[in-house]
DNA sequence: CTTACATTCTAACGATATTTAGAATGAAAG
DNA sequence: CTTTCATTCTAAATATCGTTAGAATGTAAG
C-alpha cells in the first residue's frame, strides 16, 4: 500500500461527512436535531417534506456516522451522534456567513426588527441575566428547552406566548432567542410582544453557538 | 416570500460551502493550502492529479468562497478565504476521526512506529520545549514553517534532513512533526532519525490542529 | 511579434445524488 | 390474528458531479 493509496483512503473516509453536508435538508435536519432528538415525522414536517425523502436524508447522515437512530415504540427517533457534530454545523454556518456574500444579504433581509443584539456581548447578556436586569426566554418547543437552554432562561413557547405573556414582568426588556440565526421563531415572538408594547431584543445565538462558543447550559431534571 | 423560501434560500447558500467538502481531493487541496499560499501546479503535484483537474476542483472551492485566487507573475497562487476554513478542516477531519470507524482503523494501520505523543499533552510539550528538554523540528518545506510554525520548532524539511542531521543535537529528544494526522512526512523523518539511532517522537498534530485548539504559532519574518 | 508556459474554458462521458411513487417491514392496538 | 401506522426499501426519472481531452486565454521571455 503506497503513499497515494493510503492518503486517498483517508480523505475519502472524511469526504463521507462533508457529502452530508452537502444538501441544504440535511443542514436542515442537523440543525434541528442539535436541538434535540426528534421522530422522522417531526422532522419531515419542520421541513415541509415527504417523510420518505425525510428518511432518506436521515439515513445518508446515519451512513456517515452524523447521526444515529433508535427505535422507540411506533416511532424512530435521531439524535446527533455527539456534541461535535452540533459544533460542526455551528462552524460550518459561520464560516458560509464569513465568506458566502449571498448569504449575508440574505440574512439581513430577514432582520425585520431593527432591534438586534449585535453590539452586545455574550459574556455582558449573561451578566445582565444573572442581576435580573433582563428577562431572557426560550421561545423554542418544551422538549428542545428540556433538553439545553441558556443560563437563566425561561421556556415560553411560541405558540403559548400570547395567552402566557402576562407572566412575563412587565418594566424588563426581554431577550429573545431560539433556535439560532436561521430559526424565525424569535421574530414571531418579538412581533407578538411588541405588539404589546413590551421592550424586546433578539439574541441570534441558540444553544449551539452558545456552547460552541465555550459557555455553559443548563439542563430541566427530567422527572 | 414565505418562511419556507427564506430557510431554502439560506441552508442553500450553506449547502454551497458543504458541496465544496463533499470531495475528497478538494479536502486535500484545503489541507494543503492550510499550510499555506500554493501554485496550481504544486497542488497537482502533491495531489498527482492532472493540473487541469486540480484547476477544476479549485475553481469549485472558489466559487464555494473557501479559497481565494491571485496571480503571480506566470503563477495563480492558491491561498484559504481565512483561518476559520482551515479551522473548519480541522473540525471536519476531527469529527469524521471520532465517528467514522474506518477512518480510525486506517489511521491506526497507519501508525509504522510506536513511538506515538498520544500521552503528552500540548501544554507539557510546549513546556518542555521551552526549557530546552526536547529539540521540536517542523519537517514541512520551509516556505510553509516560514508562514506559520509551531513555537521553539526549527525547519528541517525531511528532503534535506539526511544531510543536516548533525545540526541536531545528539543527546536530546527529537519530537517531529508536519501537516497533520494525515500528513506522511513526519513518519518517513522518524525512519531517518531512528535509522541514524536518534530518540524520535512523533506529534500528530500540525499548525492548524495547534491553532484550532486556541495555541501559539510563530511566523518567520520575510526580509 | 513570436514562442513557451501555466492555467482555464468547453464539451463529453460515465458515475453519483435527489426526488417521487409503490411495495415491504415491523411494532402496536383492537 | 388482523389492522393500523411509522418508517424503510426498491425502482425509476432527472439532475448534478468528477474526470478527461482539446481548444483557448493570458503572461513572460526571447
Amino acid at each position: 500500500m503506497n503513499k497515494r493509496t493510503i492518503k486517498n483512503l483517508l480523505y475519502e473516509q472524511v469526504a463521507r461527512v462533508g457529502s452530508a453536508l452537502s444538501s441544504p435538508k440535511r443542514l436542515e435536519l442537523l440543525e434541528l436535531l442539535a436541538q434535540g432528538e426528534k421522530t422522522v415525522e417531526a422532522l419531515s414536517q419542520e421541513l415541509s417534506v415527504d417523510i420518505k425523502l425525510a428518511s432518506a436524508h436521515l439515513k445518508a447522515l446515519k451512513m456517515a456516522r452524523l447521526v444515529t437512530s433508535q427505535r422507540q415504540g411506533k416511532y424512530q427517533v435521531y439524535r446527533l451522534s455527539g456534541h461535535d457534530v452540533a459544533d460542526l454545523w455551528v462552524q460550518l454556518r459561520q464560516v458560509a456567513e464569513e465568506h458566502v456574500l449571498e448569504l449575508r444579504l440574505a440574512l439581513n433581509q430577514m432582520v425585520t426588527h431593527p432591534q438586534q443584539l449585535a453590539p452586545m456581548t455574550r459574556e455582558t447578556l449573561l451578566a445582565q441575566a444573572r442581576r435580573g436586569e433582563v428577562v431572557v426566554i426560550d421561545v423554542r418547543p418544551r422538549q428542545e428547552y428540556d433538553e439545553a437552554h441558556l443560563p437563566f432562561a425561561r421556556s415560553m413557547p411560541v405558540a403559548e406566548l400570547k395567552r402566557r405573556i402576562n407572566e412575563l414582568p412587565k418594566g424588563k426588556e426581554i431577550v429573545a432567542y431560539c433556535r439560532g440565526p436561521f430559526c424565525l421563531l424569535s421574530d414571531e415572538a418579538m412581533q407578538i410582544l411588541i405588539a404589546q408594547g413590551r421592550r424586546v431584543r433578539k439574541l441570534t445565538d441558540g444553544v449551539n453557538e452558545w456552547r460552541a462558543a465555550g459557555l455553559p447550559l443548563e439542563t430541566s431534571n427530567t422527572p
